[in-house]
DNA sequence: GTCTTTGTTGGCAC
DNA sequence: AGTGCCAACAAAGA
């Protein structure tokens, strides 16, 4: 579930329940998720508050009014629930909150990760986080595609090269753009890379708008239709399913037409 | 029991 | 160096 517009969603859940409130307690139910000692996140965060939610790529933060900042990454499954008494099943961290209310971070595959950092800027170059998709510009989207290699769908996924987007979101990217998901990047030119920018930031804005609910996308979006042998919602043909480095992805060869391999 | 899954990382090959 | 592929991690659902 958690890629961009999901994580947003998840921001903008954190703005309006978690901020500018003391936080009491933190457990961290499994030491897993902790990519910072479990003991750091309890210091870091107990009788602070957190002030601002942010998100650059899948990565949310949450800073503190001191140096602290709380970093989560969701992994393949996992979302915030605010409330105050039953936690649910795969709730891995919590926070709580002096109103008696629980922040939890709910991964059920334990994928996820917990970090603090006292500098987001740092963080973001130490992990190699590229720029965010939604924030990038035209300009700087052309020119690192120009400088960029290999397969169409890799680079959008490559994650120190463009954050957000994952196997679903590139996916759907693709197809409103047209493009087969294995076109080399080096056959494109600045038109069409420009074409794609826009799709890109129309698909985006458009999943936020949804909730980034995949039972509630725009009917013309092929993430309903990610299925084999599914009707593409633009010409009626098949969708088809394929794999790039060993992971399923879905298109339909008529409307992305371009070169196979 | 088998296969697949929305993410990331490290190892290997070219 | 950059790119592609695979396995591993973990758990649930088809």
């Amino acid at each position: 579930m958690p890629e961009l517009p999901d994580v947003e969603i998840f921001r903008r859940y954190a703005e309006e329940h978690a901020l500018n409130q003391e936080i009491k307690k933190v457990s961290i139910e499994d030491d897993k998720i902790a990519a910072t000692s479990p003991q750091t996140i309890s210091e870091s965060l107990r009788d602070r508050q957190l002030k601002k939610a942010e998100r650059i790529g899948k990565y949310l933060f949450l800073p503190t009014e001191r140096q602290s900042v709380l970093v989560m990454h969701f992994g393949m499954t996992g979302w915030l629930e605010y409330q105050k008494h039953e936690k649910s099943q795969y709730t891995k961290a919590s926070l709580n909150f002096s109103n008696g209310y629980h922040l939890c971070f709910v991964n059920p595959r334990k994928l996820g990760r917990l970090h603090i950092t006292d500098n987001i800027q740092e963080f973001c170059r130490y992990m190699e986080i590229g720029p965010d998709a939604l924030a990038i510009g035209e300009g700087d989207f052309i020119q690192k595609m120009k400088k960029k290699r290999g397969m169409l769908k890799s680079a959008l996924m490559d994650q120190s090269f463009l954050s957000g987007l994952g196997n679903i979101y590139s996916d759907e990217i693709l197809f409103q753009a047209g493009l087969h998901p294995k076109t080399r990047i080096s056959r494109l030119n600045e038109a069409h890379i420009g074409h794609l920018f826009s799709r890109m930031k129309e698909v985006l804005s458009l999943a936020i708008e949804h909730r980034a609910n995949p039972d509630n996308m725009p009917d013309h979006f092929i993430i309903p239709h990610r299925k084999e042998g599914s009707i593409c919602p633009s010409c009626g043909g098949e969708v088809q399913k394929d794999k790039l480095s060993g992971r399923g992805y879905y298109f339909c060869p008529r409307c992305q037409a371009g070169e196979e391999e």
